[in-house]
DNA sequence: CTGTTAACCTGAGTGC
DNA sequence: TGCACTCAGGTTAACA
């Protein structure tokens, strides 16, 4: 599952294999992800020279010398590898983009939740990027305007800081594990928090947030060959994916609930 | 406007 | 071995 954490340790490990190469040819066997894949996309890319690859919330953005711009988004189970040309294909690998130096780029996504657009030159925004809530490590996103964002809404803290509009990067690991760090029960109203817990949620998502990227986030999303190993955020889980361990604080025995569809666990005393 | 739910999709895991 | 079933979750659409 990429979070902010695992896109962006894709991003950088992307770069070194991408910048300044130029895209020879793209190969697209697959059109249905969660958008059609644009069917043009491959000639406007061909032969376009990767000048910069950018992260907003988890969408990549690849800046070519056109001034054109593709966004990748890697969805659910999306993967993205830098491979030898004429490396062997299995299922669902959906798209290469051949480089200059004789390696590729390929696109890899079971699930077809990702997606591959183009973003014209002359579109100064784009639709999916237009309305998203400010990057966690901005000063945009700070106590205040975490406390100004949440008076009268009664949904809970944890679906509220998931919320992309609110702030982006915040997907279900990192949320639950900033809200035991911040000692808040993720079933709380987001109105109900106080500005002093505004405050410390916002340096403990951040906090959880830059300590996963740098231990290379959680689920390792490698894009050069390794193939779904845990990162080493995993071992700094204090509530995700421990229903019914023992909290590593105080030993209470981790409650998990469903919100919003989603699994949340907590510590029922660490949490409040 | 706010909040909730379902939908998209496939592989992995579980129970029988 | 195989079948039916559930679950995972980023994001959006549809709905109350």
């Amino acid at each position: 599952m990429p979070e902010l954490p695992e896109v962006e340790t894709v991003r950088r490990g992307l770069e070194p294999h991408l910048l300044q190469r130029r895209i020879r040819a793209v190969q697209l066997r697959e059109r249905r992800l969660r958008w059609p894949v644009p069917a043009q996309l491959p000639q406007l890319a061909a032969q376009r020279r990767i000048e910069r690859i950018d992260r907003r919330g988890k969408y990549l953005i690849v800046g070519l010398d056109s001034g054109d711009r593709m966004i990748w988004h890697l969805g659910m189970s999306g993967r993205l590898f830098v491979l030898p040309q004429g490396h062997p294909l299995v299922k669902h690998d959906h798209a290469d983009f051949e480089l200059d130096d004789g390696q590729l780029v390929r696109f890899h996504d079971p699930r077809r939740f990702g997606a591959l657009l183009w973003w014209p030159r002359e579109e100064t925004e784009h639709v999916l990027l237009r309305e998203m809530g400010p990057e966690p490590f901005t000063d945009a996103f700070n106590g205040d305007y975490l406390f100004a964002q949440s008076r009268g809404r009664s949904l809970a803290v944890k679906n509220f800081i998931m919320d992309g509009h609110i702030v982006v990067g915040a997907g279900n690991i990192y949320a639950a594990e900033s809200l035991f760090r911040a000692g808040i029960r993720p079933t709380r109203a987001a109105g109900k928090l106080t500005r002093a817990q505004c405050t410390l949620l916002v340096a403990k998502i951040r906090e959880v947030l830059s300590e996963a990227v740098a231990l290379g986030g959680t689920t390792l999303r490698d894009f050069a060959g390794a193939r779904g190993e845990s990162g080493y955020f995993q071992q700094e889980l204090f509530v995700y994916g421990r229903e019914g361990e023992a909290c590593r604080v105080c030993g209470s025995t981790i409650k998990l609930e469903v919100l919003g569809a989603r699994q949340s666990c907590y510590c029922p005393r660490c949490q409040r």
